[in-house]
DNA sequence: ATAATAAGTGACACAATGTCATAAGTCAAT
DNA sequence: ATTGACTTATGACATTGTGTCACTTATTAT
């Protein structure tokens, strides 16, 4: 977590520097960006990022972390709308994805984790479907939200596991995209693919 | 690759310095491995390491590949003894894994790979299901052992993306072990879970 | 006004990377 | 044996990057 320090700091110079990072963050993935470079575009002394921050990976955390929390909203609206099929609001959270990550520019952030994802990446987008701090401090449990009759599961802690087996292969078909550099529509229907194999079982 | 001088190396001299590396890469992930640490280890100059590899990556995914050989065997051996059961082989292989990582001290190098992974050394991992050289230049597909009528497919493209998902979930699996420093007896209970639910599938 | 506390600053020590000019070694052909 | 072409070895160097620290400046409380 950034230092208090970084939470006092006056709205624009606050926001200049995140637009600085974000900027950096987008250019080359997390292990090639440059403190220097983030000093520079934001016009803000070395020492300074350092009163800010603990470190690179601290700032990019704290970056993807807010851009994650946006994407949560997206996909509480998804579950309800899909009467709690947790497959359904998955396939329409990987189809938001894509679109995002076609569209602006600045979401080479995303691009770039993305290709780059190591289990503590993974687990800042697995947040995603745990809890959610809706504004005034009511916690939903999206948990809740999922029709658990709709899936073929006798206790809680296989729920867990379908979350999980979930998210690995979603997310293993958003690295592949941009690895292979595959075009939208390939790359929904492979997940479409994979999604329904993994509805009806892998064996006969 | 590294480049033909390293393979032209005097063996005792290529294996001092393999030696060198592992010793490295197993200390710490890839973006913390120092080079200056290696050719100090190996007792040659900084220039001599540019001569053998184009940089600190090339060195470790030439190690990893090394490595993956060995387990393409067990592999193999495994989807024989199971009647090309490709579910029963993974798990397998899960349970190599487990072992591997719990013994030898040196193998810190797969743990230290396997809590970085990126979409490029999953992908060097993935070979291990694909083509198999084995000794002297058979090659062996291993697409063809695997028995498709225990599968739940109806095309070719369909058994690729079984393996996709089985890679992805099993990869998980091993990353949490170690970044959740579970049991290997849980880490089992949990892979086992999971494998279970993909063969009967996720929805009712 | 003064003291105390917080924030800002940039030079610095240190470590890492990749390159390059030069030295040393190898080996086949004369 | 000598030459010369080619391959390999070497370590100093330029460059870039990180995190720290002593010191300055600003802000707040008394």
């Amino acid at each position: 977590m950034p230092k208090k320090t970084f939470f006092n700091l006056p709205d624009n110079k606050r926001e200049k520097l995140i637009e600085s990072a974000e900027e950096e963050f987008s250019r080359v993935p997390l292990s090639q960006a440059s403190i220097a470079n983030i000093v520079k575009a934001a016009g803000i002394p070395r020492g300074s990022f350092y009163q800010y921050f603990e470190n690179k990976e601290d700032a990019f955390y704290y970056l993807l972390e807010a851009q994650t929390n946006k994407r949560k909203e997206f996909f509480i609206i998804s579950l309800q709308k899909n009467n709690g099929d947790i497959l359904a609001a998955i396939e329409d959270l990987f189809c938001l994805m894509l679109k995002e990550l076609g569209e602006e520019d600045n979401l080479n952030f995303l691009k770039n984790a993305l290709m780059n994802v190591t289990h503590e990446i993974e687990d800042v987008f697995t947040k995603i479907f745990t809890i959610k701090d809706s504004g005034k401090s009511s916690l939903i449990e999206i948990r809740n939200m999922i029709d658990k009759e709709k899936l073929n599961i006798s206790d809680e802690k296989e729920f867990f596991h379908i979350m999980q087996i979930l998210t690995s292969v979603t997310f293993r078909n958003l690295v592949d995209k941009y690895s292979r550099d595959i075009s939208d529509e390939e790359a929904l229907e492979n997940f479409m693919i994979e999604m329904n194999l993994l509805r009806k079982g892998l064996s006969k």
